[in-house]
DNA sequence: CGCCTAATTGAATTCCCTCAAGATTCGTGG
DNA sequence: CCACGAATCTTGAGGGAATTCAATTAGGCG
């Protein structure tokens, strides 16, 4: 369903606030926004980037859940990436037209389009708008990094609790505070890289240690200090997820602005 | 030691190759060679970036080899990347200064550096070099990604094929054209997160399969076929590192500027 | 020639996987 | 509101891949 509304605050609110993290000023941010051409509303299970297709846009997670992913040679899905509202699904194609993962929905979501035509214009008046794109990459980086070094060195408690504190973390920076992880098991099983016996099991240990809640469906934190302390989380690695005041001054100097 | 002479052609042929492949025309790779006020000569086994320090400068490998590196809790090393000649050691913190791995030499080496100063105003003058870092962000973390998929979804001879082919289309990537890998067991072993007696077994596998040369010192490739049928290996995600010139029509597209 | 680093080998153990079956929960339609 | 089917979660048992610990051999350099 494509909905010719245009982008407003209320839909684009945690867009909002991740373009302030990652360091554009209002200006920026309301040109970039400006660019919505239109909106779309994806059901749970359907693709919102098909793998190989390069269609000339821009696709932003405006709610919802979903999980950038690729079918390996063995048959298993290796989900790389969990995007929440904010997230842009497929920006690195932008720069790397030869990348061809698909994103699909883990749940009903709405996502905003905008044509690489419209951005190009943009990014030429705003040059620091490339530069926050490139943060953004520096970010993901940065996230893939831990990923490889907890799947490497650390047994699958630390393991999932790392990744629940992660998804945990970055949701409340785009401001959405709940004690539920909007993911099932299997889609755990597919991000950390274990099998979904494994993680069932390894879940229930978390239920013991108390970290999450007993008798009750989904995955849902009981007490996210513990759950920190298992996953020996910190959480400095996503900090451009919320780029802190002091931080700011220093991103400012560098990017010859003022923010705000 | 700190050499004055200016980067010339001769010590950053590596380097300019990267940078014509991340999309930069000739005017600006030479207004990003004219940048580099000093290069050092780092022994091997010395730090070349200082974990936790934030010195204002970027740090360019113009020859030897390096990695970047973490001392996890479990006291173990956890080698995120392997830099040659022409890679950037710490791009990373110009946009993101929060980061703080370390970065040093397995091989004698000599590194370039760049003040951010400098590299700011030349920034500002050409754009296009933010887009460049941008696409090697991301080419960076798609190497990640790839990382992820292997240390979770395959056995370990297929694990450290991949990692060894990996090098070598890096190293041919930027001219370095050698059958040997210029690292050693205990670095793939980091790198793969496999402990090193069996990355020691794998790597006599591999020597039996006819991959890799026996008798011989070190890590030499006997059958570089072999090797990657063995790794299932896909070169495709690291075409950034050498953009076809059909490629380059679109991405000079994108750039508003035709390549060279 | 001897020292230090790197590579090699063996044996026991642990973590996680696979396979297979059973129990819940959820959504849907009657 | 209940019943039924499908998806998700849970549990058990056996096996395999990689680990750790420990000791030995080869290589390189002063």
């Amino acid at each position: 369903m494509t909905l010719g509304n245009p982008v407003g605050p209320d839909v684009a609110n945690c867009l909002i606030v991740k373009l302030r993290n990652l360091g554009l000023d209002s200006d920026e941010r309301r040109a970039f926004l400006s660019l919505f051409k239109w909106t779309h509303a994806i059901r749970r299970g359907d693709e919102i980037v098909r793998a190989g297709k390069s269609l000339k846009v821009l696709t932003v997670m405006l709610s919802g859940v979903a999980c950038r992913y690729r079918i390996t040679d063995n048959g298993r899905r290796q989900i790389f990436a969990f995007q929440y509202a904010g997230d842009f699904c497929d920006y690195c194609r932008y720069v790397m037209p030869q990348r061809d993962d698909a994103v699909s929905a883990l749940t009903d979501s709405i996502v905003g389009v905008i044509p690489y035509a419209g951005f190009e214009r943009i990014v030429e008046r705003h040059p620091q708008i490339s530069v926050a794109f490139w943060r953004n990459a520096v970010l993901e980086a940065r996230i893939f990094e831990e990923r490889v070094s907890n799947a490497t060195q650390r047994p699958a408690v630390e393991r999932i609790a790392t990744l629940l504190c992660e998804q945990i973390f970055r949701l409340e920076a785009v401001g959405i505070v709940s004690d539920v992880v909007p993911l099932m098991q299997i889609d755990i099983a597919d991000a950390a890289g274990l099998s979904s016996v494994h993680v069932n099991r390894t879940i229930q240990d978390l239920r013991e240690l108390g970290a999450l809640s007993k008798n009750c469906p989904g995955i849902k934190v009981e007490n996210k200090d513990r759950l920190v302390q298992i996953a020996k989380f910190d959480a400095s690695y996503l900090e451009g997820f919320w780029t802190r005041l002091d931080r700011r001054q220093e991103l400012a100097g560098r990017c010859h602005k003022a923010a705000d």
